[in-house]
DNA sequence: GCTTTACTTGAACGATCACTCAAACGTCAT
DNA sequence: ATGACGTTTGAGTGATCGTTCAAGTAAAGC
């Protein structure tokens, strides 16, 4: 038959999703993409069509890849809203060991280095924003079903307020000057979460 | 003596702002800003020496003119707390005759698309964080002195809760898909700073 | 009117951008 | 071995990047 392919697509798509998370869309150049990967621009070109292409492939696996961690935050807490906290808690203090390429989210960053109008790249994230927010709605509607936060509370309101809540601790994790304090605005947040539960 | 400068240097350095603040720093090009300054190359470098030297006095004018907003509707407020409930709902619904270029805070895109080591402008960045957050710290321990709030309470926490709520909001915001809900989210975050009231 | 001085102009610079493609190469079936 | 076929290579594409500078131009002092 053929040769066959000399890399490894998943290997290279989690190289490429820890450059672009860390340097952005506009400021991460081919060249850069070239060293990371270890391939050359015609092998790149070929297995992926374009950077915009190759950064919508490594946006989606990023999506995927947090909502699977925060299901499984979910499912491994005794409650859907200590879920919830843990989730929080979580992003306050990342391991150390093995830091993510940023403290932001990869998503907020390509939202607000994104044109407002049209570019598919926009719609993505804002796609995927929207599944995150709704994953967070429906635990918070399993809460209120389980009669642990008050039975008038608005599911998509507090999934909304959340995200908001999250989007604004990993821009201000991302200061370098954030050091410990990151981990106890988390904490504020969790806390938070956790008084809506109805005593 | 000599010929005077044809432009408004003020004018200018607004128009960049505009442009810097939709766009962001590696998203906007010199062609960009030689159409929207209406200046050719020659001149906007021997009016700004570089194009990061003009984004940093854009970044610096945008600073200063968000901190004076803040004050005066600190200013105008009946108490502390009010005036921060104030500006976060004002932050929610902006003019709508008169749009800001983006819902999103400049220093948050900025702060975004920086590397995280060295470079001028996220120090730059980061500087003008702490300042905002240190204003917030102010009225937060006004707020105390007054009586509002728990004597207990810990300023400098209060306001970097409430800077990561601001950036959450505003960068919530930005999706082009927020809505009206922006404005609901403003409003809970506006509530739970005057829940913070001792009655 | 002439000189001085500062500002404006726009062509041009080298560097880098995302991207292409013909040739070299490797791996299979035969 | 040989031919078929997909992959890798890297020099090279034109475009655009931020930046420079010599020449041209306008205003003030004399």
């Amino acid at each position: 038959m053929a040769r066959k392919a000399s890399y490894d697509r998943d290997e290279v798509l989690q190289k490429a999703l820890e450059l672009f998370w860390a340097k952005g869309y506009h400021a991460t150049s081919l060249k850069d993409l070239e060293v990371a990967l270890d391939m050359r621009p015609g092998s790149i070109y070929a297995a992926f069509g374009s950077k915009e292409a190759l950064f919508a492939e490594t946006l989606k696996r990023y999506a995927e890849r947090s909502q699977v961690q925060f299901d499984r935050t979910i499912a491994g807490a005794p409650t859907p809203l200590a879920g919830l906290a843990a989730h929080v808690r979580a992003l306050g203090c990342p391991p150390e060991d093995k830091a993510p390429p940023s403290r932001a989210c990869m998503l907020v960053k390509t939202l607000l280095e994104t044109p407002d109008d049209g570019v598919e790249l926009r719609r993505l994230t804002e796609e995927r924003m929207q599944g995150i927010e709704a994953g967070f709605a429906t635990v918070f509607r399993a809460a209120r079903d389980a009669g642990q936060i008050a039975p008038d509370s608005d599911p998509e309101r507090l999934a909304r307020r959340l995200q908001a809540a999250v989007f604004g601790l990993r821009a201000y994790a991302q200061r370098s000057d954030a050091g410990g304090r990151t981990a106890e605005l988390a904490e504020d947040i969790a806390r938070d979460l956790e008084a809506l539960a109805v005593r």
